[in-house]
DNA sequence: CTTGACCTTACACTTAAGTGTAAGGTGTAC
DNA sequence: GTACACCTTACACTTAAGTGTAAGGTCAAG
């Protein structure tokens, strides 16, 4: 269906089909995250279709946390050439996922407290309590979230 | 003197117990997100109870992706002082609710991408397709997501 | 009254993820 | 054959959220 085979884009179009800015896509060439097919013989980038999917994943997954860099590793288990080892792949994941799981928690954490904030800045005439909401919150759910510091960097 | 009314903290021991840097607590306090509540006589910063817990905050709205600006009027929605007139509030807090609601979708996306890419990987021998799967999932899931560019920036 | 842990300020540096700018080459439409 | 959009590189700058360092003041114990 939306396969149009061997095409290539050069930059621009990439970026604009994926919504990003080409100094972005020329940063991810750098960075070795998502570097281009070929070159045409004057020396531009070319694309192909996937990379237009790649940036969907690479926006994806920023929108929630990860970095490029975890990006990088993500899309290089998938590449065809010197992929590390696939064990290490397997353990990213599983530790990525572990992420994600953290995640949501904290946002289900977020979402409850600015529900409640809402509602109760509606019913009432003063300030609109957000804190105060959270630390409730905050009291009645796991307590052992919090340990993870900022420390051990 | 400023004491006796809660027990009050000098920054090191808020800093433990809310497991951030005390330079972060200065940074805090410089961006205004986080100002204690007093000063000693020899000018050591004092906070109450209170901030463990908004710190708690901070850091858990942090983990989902809020800046510390956000968090700042957040926080300021519920001081007592110069609160921005509370529509704004209602106004902000329902934005940064659908923010979360967002987030969460991409977490969904992106975690069934994981879990999926783990299990292929697990029963395959070549490579492990992460990027295919998410590429499956990205046919099939809601395609407008994708449209809030980088580029209005 | 000295030691060591803890606090103060001011300023410089760091990292991620880009953006902006300068100086120039390419491709095509009129 | 030139205007114009689009491409190239290299390098500097930006922003957020801090960290690191220097140079010094404070406080409880020994």
């Amino acid at each position: 269906m939306v396969n149009r085979k061997n095409e290539l884009m050069n930059i621009g179009q990439v970026a604009r089909a994926a919504g990003v800015a080409t100094t972005a896509l020329r940063y991810y060439e750098r960075e070795g995250v998502l570097v281009p097919k070929g070159r045409s013989e004057a020396g531009y980038r070319l694309y192909d279709q996937r990379a237009v999917e790649q940036l969907a994943f690479i926006r994806s997954a920023q929108a929630v946390g990860f970095t490029l860099e975890d990006i990088h590793m993500l899309l290089d288990s998938n590449g065809d050439r010197q992929r590390p080892s696939k064990k290490d792949v397997q353990a990213l994941i599983e530790k990525r996922l572990g992420e994600v799981e953290q995640k949501m928690k904290d946002l289900k954490r977020v979402s409850a407290a600015l529900r409640d904030a809402l509602q109760k800045c509606r019913q009432s005439e003063g300030a609109c309590p957000v804190l105060t909401d959270l630390h409730a919150q905050e009291k009645n759910k796991t307590r052992s979230e919090v340990k993870r510091g900022t420390r051990g960097k």
